[in-house]
DNA sequence: GTCTATACCTAGATAGAC
DNA sequence: GTCTATCTAGGTATAGAC
């Protein structure tokens, strides 16, 4: 149910994706060398480059499918279910959906990859920035824009600073060893999120 | 007036590692050949191996001091002055000095660079955290602290959302193109920004 | 200390058998 | 289409003259 490129879909063709992307994925793309990407696909040199014009497009075809993947998994869970409720209950679970989807480690790979190649690879990052921040961005939006109770007069900044609040803890905490040098539970960050978008914060929302 | 390492400073290392920063820093680590790096010096390779014992040397004694001359330069402006006044006043120039900073080319070189090579070189990755991040965090913590009148509970977590608002903005506009494909005025943000911590807006700080 | 020249290896990409 | 074998360029690192 992928789509379909111009070379066709085939087994191998997955099978060469999949195995390469293991590699490109925790050592970027100059650390990974087409032998390696081929033997971690169970398959020859030779069979890449027929399926693939060359390392440049494996790797653009390969960041791709992994960033529309992401999209369509993002598309799969229904958004509109975690907006029902109290704000105060729909922002921590946004939150915290958002934190999970972040620290996935294929989530860090990718993120960390796009930016590593992002000149390099311009278009590879804009395809990132329009499936993946930008989708973000707009469901949150949405939500401060249909929800005027919240502390929330631009609910564009107001998207861009809770979502930014989340991006850079992640980055902080699981790219550059945050998580250890200058640590902060995750509670702690949210709570003061939840706490600065609503107008009046709830007695019972501030656990600490 | 730079600190000296145990190989002695010499005219030929700094001008060493003023040429390689060019090309590393653009190019990145496996994007950078010892020949290239040479002739950005305009040394010799082997003039690079008598200062440096390998490739992974250079880039270490490169990256390092770049961070800390990045901290130096921090410190040699007085963050005090920066304080005074009206807390809406300060937070504003607080994000736009912070913005201003994020925003120098140099600085998004290294901020990508540490990130791409947060594997290869976890220990590079730490000292950018401590040296940029970490000082960064206490500085508005502090400030956050002492000036209770903010909507700021948990100075520390307060801390975290300023600062990450700002990364993130910084990250998405000038190193994934989200200037072009999600366009937000830098006065939005941080408008919103300060509407937010402040407990009660003050009507002329918003301009739009 | 600094340069030129070179050893040695691995990279991306291809040729030709099947 | 797929594999084995190979070509060529460019990589890190070193040897030896000055």
């Amino acid at each position: 149910m992928l789509t379909e490129t111009s070379s066709g879909s085939s087994d191998k063709r997955e099978q060469i994706l999949a195995g390469a992307m293991q590699i490109f994925l925790s050592h970027g793309y100059a650390g990974t060398s087409m032998d390696r990407a081929a033997a971690a696909a169970g398959v020859s040199k030779q069979t890449i480059y027929s399926h693939f014009r060359d390392k440049e497009g494996l790797f653009t075809a390969l960041i791709e499918r992994v960033t529309i993947q992401r999209f369509h998994t993002d598309v799969g869970m229904d958004i509109e279910c975690f907006l029902q409720g109290e704000p105060s209950l729909v922002l921590r679970r946004l939150a915290d959906m958002y934190l999970q989807k972040m620290t996935d480690p294929e989530y860090l790979a990718l993120f960390r990859l796009v930016i590593a190649e992002s000149v390099r690879f311009p278009e590879l990052a804009q395809l990132y920035t329009r499936t993946v921040i930008q989708r973000g961005q707009i469901e949150l939006s949405n939500y401060f824009r249909t929800h005027s109770v919240l502390n929330a007069a631009d609910p564009e900044a107001t998207a861009r600073i809770f979502w930014g609040a989340l991006v850079s803890f992640m980055l902080s905490n699981e790219l550059l060893y945050g998580k250890v040098i200058i640590p902060l539970e995750k509670e702690r960050l949210v709570n003061s999120l939840i706490a600065l978008i609503l107008p009046d914060p709830v007695e019972g929302a501030l656990q600490r």
